[in-house]
DNA sequence: CAGTATAGTAAACAAAAGTTCACTCTGTCA
DNA sequence: TGACAGAGTGAACTTTTGTTTACTATACTG
């Protein structure tokens, strides 16, 4: 049998909600909510749920991931209390309300580890500062590139992170749709 | 007024939780249970909350970024009706109760797009496939590399994405402790 | 072995949750 | 101008929830 914690995690993870007390007496195979209840309240003093203005909350240590920071030598590979939890969407999405996520396709970033593929998460907004990494649309063409401004003209443009391509200098118009905030990529 | 979707999304958020009728009475600022029971509804139809189990629950929609695919000409930025939502969580985390985030430190996996900084998933196990990128420790010292196997004397060691770097032989012994399945970095 | 902690059953219950009904107010638009 | 839709009030009501109390069985401990 799959331990209890488990099945509740992987019910938070399925339904994005905790189950109830009567939803919890199936899942966990027993018959009396008082079982539960005493389940529910160990569970809140070993960290996996908190009360939450007196409702049940799952806490950080049931949905987000064991975060033990840069490896060094003598490293406890999951000494059980690590303490530090991290999930991935609280750490890399900051105003959720303005940002989306873009597949990119071809290697113009590949010198600052974006590459074909890999997902980026923009954060809308019509301006950026200079050496950001930016959604533009330069001469109605959508690209991914470094917000430059030239020293002499003033103007601005863009350039990709990778040699092999020239710098990109509007002949029409340049607009900023937003800045990339993070990427991620998922291996194989 | 900020409208109410958006505060609903911060409530969730902030709890991990939907918030009961009555606090919603608070949130929403209105006096009468069936003014939320009707927004409940029109949210439900729009694809915000759903019913599970005849119990409330947060739809992607509500918590995840909109997905834009892959960024081609006549892009439409954001037309309102995307369909499409992902939850970096789901699409990075493969098995949550196996899985670990890892700070990485040093230039060794450049080439594979891994910098100093970056986090990377990594899932707990003993055996790893060739090519992979690993966390091993070889002769005690923990590190990042991509697993290998010598053609002729049929032992593994260890190489880094990084040509400034020389093949790692174990002297005495190598173990895998996971494999690496995603990594993430967030960009200032 | 007695003694105590742990995990469960069973039943009872107040509080809260979600739903429904009837009604009001306001703005829109034909 | 009148009617209709949208958004809200207020109250009543049923069901479910979370909590409590009392008791049982099993296992562990000194």
């Amino acid at each position: 049998m799959t331990d209890r914690i488990t099945l509740l995690k992987h019910f938070y993870k399925k339904h994005s909600r905790l189950p109830s007390y009567s939803e919890m007496l199936k899942l966990f195979n027993v018959s009396s909510k008082n079982a539960v209840f005493k389940m529910i309240n160990k569970w809140i003093e070993e960290g996996f749920l908190k009360k939450d203005e007196g409702k049940l909350a799952p806490a950080e240590k049931l949905f987000a991931l064991p975060y033990l920071g840069v490896i060094k030598a003598g490293f406890p590979i999951l000494a059980e209390e690590n303490k530090e939890y991290l999930s991935l969407d609280d750490y890399l999405i900051g105003d959720p309300s303005s940002s989306f996520l873009l597949k990119v396709s071809g290697d113009s970033m590949e010198g600052v580890g974006i590459f074909e593929g890999d997902i980026v998460i923009v954060e809308k907004k019509r301006d950026a500062s200079l050496g950001t990494i930016v959604l533009a649309q330069i001469d109605r063409e959508w690209t991914l590139k470094i917000l430059r401004r030239d020293r002499s003209t003033r103007k601005y443009y863009l350039v990709a992170a990778n040699p092999k391509y020239p710098d990109f200098y509007p002949h029409e118009d340049l607009q900023i749709f937003g800045t990339v905030k993070a990427v991620v990529r998922k291996f194989n």
